[in-house]
DNA sequence: GAATGTGATGTAATGTTATTACATGACATT
DNA sequence: AATGTCATGTAATAACATTACATCACATTC
């Protein structure tokens, strides 16, 4: 199993990776590049590229998830998580609260079904939109 | 087209839809809205918003759908998909063919996971990435 | 210690994807 | 004719992402 070995390393962050990091662990909900390029101009940011080169590496260590459906960043809220390939996003059509779980099961089945139809899987993206638990209540409230 | 047939196209379509859906039963991959538009030129089409109005209903219709992690859209390939909340899609990274699937066990699962978190799920992004069974064959013949 | 390699950074320009705002047209209902 | 509704046309702009090129910091090695 070659997708799903990846895991949180200890890491030295250049300047421009912790500010990125810190700007989004600080976040309570996904921050687009862009997002991220205006909290950082008082840092000395000027260009999106700054931030990509950023963003890039955090996600290849493992710090970071790109939300595909919203094309935005959260920090990696699990912090023992060693399937980066297969990590399920519940994402609040509300409140935009993100929450990230791993689950074995899922991803025993999408293997499954990756090789059942002879698909090497390399990464998996799962998305769930909904309410989350806190934005049900009040709607029902 | 029978009355039973209620998910999928009792829907009379417009000119523009019509055009958008024939391009994209077309092709052999998915394709990006500007795609689309260039497609479409020689048939009146001249602005963005012709090509995503289109789409937009088609997706609602559920005869397309679309994929987050390619910012692109393909014709629904599952005839009798009543699923549509809950489609997987492999997505070959050497030759971007797109594999449709439906599996009640997935869905189960998710719903499962949703149900678990007290999220209220609406629709399930599931998009995996990897090699198609053809595209390993010939990169290991 | 000069030459070289590597990785991070800075800057500008451009490319790609998506939406807002507003005007018009087609057609059915009243 | 007046109205409502849905599709369409057009322009402008917003939002997201990359390419190209120059520079800097620092370590290795000759």
């Amino acid at each position: 199993m070659t997708m799903s070995d990846h895991v949180h390393e200890p890491v030295s962050l250049t300047r421009n990776q912790s500010l990125v990091m810190t700007a989004l662990e600080a976040a309570t909900q996904p921050l687009s590049a862009y997002s991220l390029l205006d909290l950082l101009r008082g840092n000395g940011f000027r260009a999106p590229l700054q931030v990509y080169r950023a963003l890039d590496k955090l996600v290849d260590f493992g710090l970071v998830h790109r939300l595909e459906s919203l094309n935005a960043f959260v920090a990696c809220s699990h912090p023992g998580c060693e399937t980066h390939a297969t990590t399920a996003f519940m994402i609040c059509n509300t409140c935009g609260h993100v929450g990230e779980l791993t689950d074995a099961d899922l991803a025993g089945r999408l293997a499954a079904m990756a090789s059942a139809s002879g698909f090497a899987l390399e990464k998996s993206t799962v998305e769930l939109r909904g309410l989350c638990g806190d934005c049900v209540s009040s709607s029902t409230a």
